[in-house]
DNA sequence: TCCATTTATTTCGGTATTCTAACCAATTGG
DNA sequence: CCAATTGGTTAGAATACCGAAATAAATGGA
């Protein structure tokens, strides 16, 4: 995704390359976007000792206290053997523990520890509450009209990815 | 990830409450796009046959044909060694040469292969097309929101990179 | 009840990523 | 002319990630 921003024909702007131009201001404006976010993921990650794939892994164990590799692997996107690898990590660290479900002896829950949950509390995301601060800064009316482009956004990448999604599903087949 | 909204509060709207919720309605947009474009990458890189860093290396050094180990890894943020490493894989697979500078032989130019320049052609980035031609459906007025949005965006989140960046150098100064 | 199937997860073997530390070679500045 | 800097690579280690096979528990008929 980090794509050659190409640049941009000098010369006086004709309407053709306008619209040509105004998809790929875009796309560099997104790019820029995605590589702060990226660079900001590596940043929490150094400083709270994880790689970024352990620390997403124990995030989302986090949002409710524990989760099942399965669903940690779906939401990841990743197989469940690496997830397996990962949480092996995360027991080594004491963030998290297993624990076999009582009901059916197949499942394994993944609980965070406590020392998970203050990891998580204690480093805080700068990206984000920076974010947040200087968003509730801005005007109503630019907050509304960012909200509504994002979600416009994001709905255009969404459409994209499902249809492209038919790739993916033979790719999950195989497992 | 992909929380609903959360249910604005009963009762008279505070304006607190709504201050909070709309930075969290574009953290939440925020999100599904780095995920989609996440998962595009992936996609891309299987599609491809390399991973997803082969890729991007490969992408950075078909910008101008060619370039230097050292610019790669300022560019992707990853160590001259890792480039190294990366770049080894890419002569394997010949889809770039290495090649010694003439004027000051301590750089090493590396140029992308025809074979490099073909698969970089051939293999489409269907996320960035099909919103390429989803932008260029929108209304004028839309399609100038969402630039000035994405705009806005991006100078918000750079802003807290940059103010991060001392955290960074310090790292950087490690190595 | 029993066994074939399905479901949930781990183990194993292998390739690729990424880092730090140490190194070599070329350039440059006093 | 040589010490410091600059540009890259090598070596070695920890991880990430996958597919295939293994393990173990649940389940649904016959």
């Amino acid at each position: 995704m980090t794509n050659p921003p190409r640049q941009a024909p000098v010369g006086p702007p004709s309407a053709a390359a306008s619209r040509h131009d105004r998809s790929e201001s875009a796309l560099v404006a997104l790019r820029r976007i995605l590589r702060a976010t990226e660079l900001n993921a590596r940043l929490l990650a150094t400083q709270t000792g994880l790689t970024t794939s352990q620390l997403i892994v124990l995030q989302i164990i986090a949002i409710d206290g524990k989760a099942l590799p399965s669903t940690v692997a779906r939401a990841t996107r990743l197989t469940q053997a690496t997830v397996t690898s990962l949480v092996d990590n995360l027991v080594r660290f004491q963030l998290v523990i297993r624990q076999r479900d009582t009901e059916d002896r197949r499942r394994i829950w993944i609980h965070a520890t406590e020392k998970g949950r203050a990891l998580l509390a204690e480093s805080p995301d700068l990206l984000q509450d920076r974010f947040r601060m200087s968003f509730q800064d801005l005007d109503d009316w630019e907050q509304a009209m960012i909200i509504a482009a994002l979600e416009r956004v994001s709905a255009l990448l969404d459409a994209s990815t499902i249809d492209a999604s038919p790739v993916l599903d033979t790719g999950d087949i195989n497992r």
